[in-house]
DNA sequence: TTGTACGCGTTATCAC
DNA sequence: GTGATAACGCGTACAA
């Protein structure tokens, strides 16, 4: 509205609307003085470029967008930290998607970007995710996407990971050494990548020392959002000989702790808990939390590193096939003494 | 780029730029029959507006900015899907800014939004943030401000807040009938409203027994977000009389755990803890955690709600002197027992 | 019912 | 060193 613009600076000033514009991006064809003058001006009235007209002419926006399933989770919202931190540095806005674990949400938040609304696209997929075409869609338009965290595997984009295998092996690992005789990986859904390769990693484990286990469910899919708790509820009456659990998520993890508790399951009594997970309070938890801790942080920084590069240098640095494997730590607490 | 514009529809099918927009926008001045033949293709084609375009002809960009101190943080994280789930159905795109408690970097922010980049800003300030006139620059320029959460006292502009004055008399009361003596309150800023208020309630309750009570410090600072955990730990050794704890902020409540945990200071039998917060683990804690929880999500939500009604009606419905208060609850647990 | 033409605020090219 | 002017893609008076 009352915006203040370029032209109204050069009528001001008697000057062309050109002249002004070179002046204020400190253009060597002006001269010193009138380029004061216009930066005063400028300061004086608070002008302030209008950055979609700026868009418009320049074809890029200085925006990137992130999708992902959900803000209210540790992982995520460190992971938005470091985003945050790299957008910032290199001035890039940041618009925000959440899909809610909802494929249809996501593809909606994808179409968005479709437009010129964004240079590219940092993505962790829902869990109902399966198809690809949303994402290809954006690449026929040239807009560079990076997966983090949540990928799809088998679609060929840049990755920034964590070395999920090698933990699904150290959680198995970890339990059996402690004494768990019927270990089970709770997963959020069977399409992840994550939750593959944590399981993949997970039974391999299993599986060296299979012939001493009796049969019982290796990994259970608890994917309907809604009544996570109940499932985990009914999971544990029907098969009480299971003595040792693995949160693939962190909301998995919290579900399972608040049934343990309410049905006096004792931890790690009867049943010991490790959980994937970053969570602040873990060491505060009645038992401490045992989880594998994913370098959020670096792996949204990095992401978004990542992203910046293909956009500024037009994806010739980083090739579709560009991996890059963050390590998780496991830090071992009560629930698994 | 490869971008599919409304030219190259109108050329593809021999029609006018005009005629494609306004069949595009379902106008009654078009045939059905064009209007079927250029939505066809649009579909086909994948075409989208470029929003950019659009902005600037209509001076108003469907975006709005949240400008916050931090999204690691359960009551913000809440908050963010309460903003987003308004956002979603109004139409509104969403652009975050991190302040981290950084005065600096909030005005960074704020001045982002300057220049046509969002029709409107939901804010909650730095502990940091006293002087006002970055976001009074956002009001010459008409776009409208809500404040959700952390308000700042004397700004007038609409806000929604929680009952926090009622809250900080019923945090005082709670840790004084469960036999504090010496109960003090932990602030993360002296500036913030959200702070003030919950403090002066909090005082009045303990003012009516004052005479009882030795002096000892009633609130304590801990501003620096650095060394929060040295901080507290410091004022329990100074005070060792200290008996009750009120966090203020989740940041500071968990700190105060950390503490208490690592010196072996027995929670509730020592000092009793309750805190200002929507942790989800709250009741898994060790011991569980009494808290004050905020409707985070509503908040978010109403704020959002306010934000865009004052957008799309003009402000007229909406004054300055709006507040909302939306009421906390008390979740009693072991850690005032 | 359709088309012409202009402007939103910038940037970039080219002429002076 | 400075200034016209033409885009960028869209929406909308106003003609036709």
């Amino acid at each position: 509205m009352g915006n203040i613009t370029i032209r109204e600076l050069a009528q001001r000033l008697g000057l062309s609307i050109a002249t002004v514009s070179k002046a204020l991006k400190d253009s060597y064809e002006i001269s010193d003085a009138t380029k004061k003058k216009i930066v005063s001006l400028a300061n004086e009235l608070n002008y302030s470029p209008n950055p979609y007209a700026s868009s418009l002419r320049k074809q890029q926006s200085k925006t990137i967008a992130v999708v992902l399933p959900e803000v209210a989770d540790s992982f995520f919202s460190l992971a938005i930290n470091g985003i945050q931190e790299v957008a910032l540095a290199k001035g890039y806005h940041v618009l925000f998607y959440l899909s809610h674990e909802s494929f249809e949400l996501e593809k909606k938040a994808i179409n968005h970007c479709n437009n010129g609304r964004v240079d590219g696209v940092l993505i962790s997929v829902s869990s109902e995710t399966r198809d690809t075409a949303h994402i290809s869609s954006l690449r026929s338009k040239n807009i560079p996407v990076v997966f983090f965290d949540r990928e799809l595997e088998g679609y060929a984009a840049p990755k920034v990971v964590t070395n999920d295998y090698e933990c699904g092996e150290l959680a198995a690992k970890h339990l059996l050494d402690k004494g768990c005789r019927f270990p089970v990986f709770l997963s959020t859904s069977d399409a992840l990548a994550i939750c593959q390769n944590r399981f993949s990693g997970f039974a391999n484990e299993i599986n060296k020392i299979r012939n001493e286990i009796a049969t019982y469910p290796f990994i259970i899919n608890c994917s309907n959002d809604k009544n996570i708790y109940d499932q985990i509820a009914s999971i544990l009456e029907k098969f009480p000989a299971i003595d040792g659990i693995v949160a693939s998520v962190e909301k998995l993890a919290i579900q399972t702790l608040l049934v343990c508790a309410d049905q006096n399951i004792p931890i790690p009594d009867r049943i010991k808990v490790l959980a994937f997970s970053t969570l602040e309070t873990a060491p505060l938890l009645n038992p401490s939390l045992t989880t594998i801790s994913q370098p959020a942080f670096d792996i949204g920084k990095h992401s978004a590193e990542t992203l910046i590069t293909m956009i500024e240098k037009k994806k010739h640095s980083i090739t579709n096939d560009y991996k890059a494997v963050l390590p998780s730590a496991l830090n071992i607490r009560k629930s698994t003494q």
